[in-house]
DNA sequence: AATCAGTGCAACCGCCGTCCA
DNA sequence: TTGGACGGCGGTTGCACTGAT
């Protein structure tokens, strides 16, 4: 089926590489540079097909790559990645400098996804494990009779996700659905206010245990600063399709921000994508779109790095993306997975636990401090 | 000391998109 | 327009290593 591999072709070895090989695809990369790959081989004097040394190269000897395990940063700036993104391994890696799509792709499989999976959350998801969840009344019971509903949190992503996440989702469904409603569009830029105060509040005080929002609690969490809305029927605002699939809600198909993320990889000084939370740009008022996702300035006087965008720029976007297959998980929401994610310490054993700041709702100050990071 | 299961990671595989003649 | 070359990507495999028994 398909052509052959291109290693199976005669004379060509397979297998780790020597030291000599290596040597050889070094020296003949610092000699002519890298690409041609096909012919490379043969004129560097390589029994190896071209992919191989390829591969081999960027994966291995490549002189920026990083080695060694990953630093706590890094661990959070794939997961919130990985959240977003999904298994884009390119473009998390892009937002890692030295690391590669394949080093973070074993990384996550080999440690991230096991964690998650012994707290009860869907490494896919990122959501907890909603099986015996019966959100479907809690949620047709905010759509139909609250204002407070939290679109990111409805998406699954709230509570293991930035702010700044969380905004880049409000704004594409702020986009997708700008053009329908008026009225919707007041709720929208409530909903992407209420993630900026309601987050403000979660910092300020106590973090919200996931659970309060998985168990029918998340009318509370954004309670207060929340202003009601009076005109935005939830029908105009969900399809009935959408409302239909909210309790299987998982994972926002976010591939589509690929193309916008990766502006970052383009950046030396990447901007803070994960500004502190709570603290609201002034600009970003009742009534803004939330900027994206051109991020075309920072503003460099605020410690909270404000993306701006033209919001008509964004593509466009099916809202229906946004809903995804169900969680392929069978194991019910646990006790342990809720209570974990409050602990928070460095030690290497609870760093195994997970207790990333990551799953934390107030994003610690050394996330800013690290610079991130996209 | 021997065995075995679990783990981590480099390397491979197959598919896909882009480029260009 | 088409098809081959090329490179990138995500998924998977295989093996070396490690720790438990």
């Amino acid at each position: 089926m398909g052509k052959p591999p291109c290693c199976d072709k005669d004379g060509l070895k397979k297998g780790p590489w020597t030291a000599e090989e290596d040597q050889k695809l070094i020296d003949y990369i610092q000699k002519h540079g890298q690409g041609r790959w096909r012919i490379l081989p043969k004129n560097a004097g390589l029994k190896r097909c071209g992919k191989s040394c390829r591969l081999r190269w960027t994966n291995y000897l490549r002189p920026d790559i990083k080695r060694g395990r990953f630093s706590f940063e890094e661990e959070e700036t794939i997961i919130q990645l990985h959240c977003v993104l999904g298994n884009k391994w390119s473009a998390i890696a892009a937002q890692l400098p030295g690391r590669t799509d394949n080093e973070i792709k074993n990384y996550w499989n080999t440690h991230i996804r096991k964690k998650l999976a012994r707290m009860g959350i869907d490494p896919v998801t990122h959501t907890p494990r909603l099986d015996l969840l019966d959100l479907s009344s809690i949620l047709s019971s905010s759509l139909y009779h609250s204002s407070q509903l939290s679109l990111p949190s409805l998406l699954g992503i709230g509570p293991f996700v930035n702010s700044n996440i969380q905004n880049l989702v409000t704004a594409f469904l702020s986009s997708q659905r700008k053009t329908s409603d008026n009225t919707c569009q007041y709720l929208q830029q409530n909903q992407f206010d209420n993630t900026l105060v309601g987050n403000h509040q979660f910092q300020s005080s106590q973090p919200i245990q996931p659970s309060a929002i998985y168990s029918g609690q998340a009318n509370q969490l954004h309670s207060g600063p929340i202003q009601e809305i009076q005109h935005c029927p939830a029908s105009s605002t969900l399809s009935a399709p959408f409302q239909s699939e909210v309790p299987q809600l998982t994972r926002a198909k976010m591939e589509h921000l690929s193309p916008n993320l990766a502006y970052f990889s383009s950046q030396n000084s990447p901007p803070n994508l994960w500004p502190n939370i709570g603290e609201r740009p002034d600009h970003l008022v009742m009534g803004a779109i939330p900027n994206f996702p051109e991020f075309d300035s920072i503003d460099p006087n605020s410690e909270n790095h404000v993306l701006h965008s033209n919001i008509e720029q964004i593509p466009d976007f099916s809202f229906d993306s946004f809903i995804t297959t169900p969680s392929s998980s069978s194991t019910p929401l646990n006790s342990s997975a809720t209570t974990t994610y409050a602990i928070c310490s460095s030690t290497e054993y609870e760093r195994d636990s997970y207790c990333s700041n990551s799953l934390m709702y107030n994003i610690p100050n050394s996330l800013n401090a690290s610079g991130l990071r996209m």
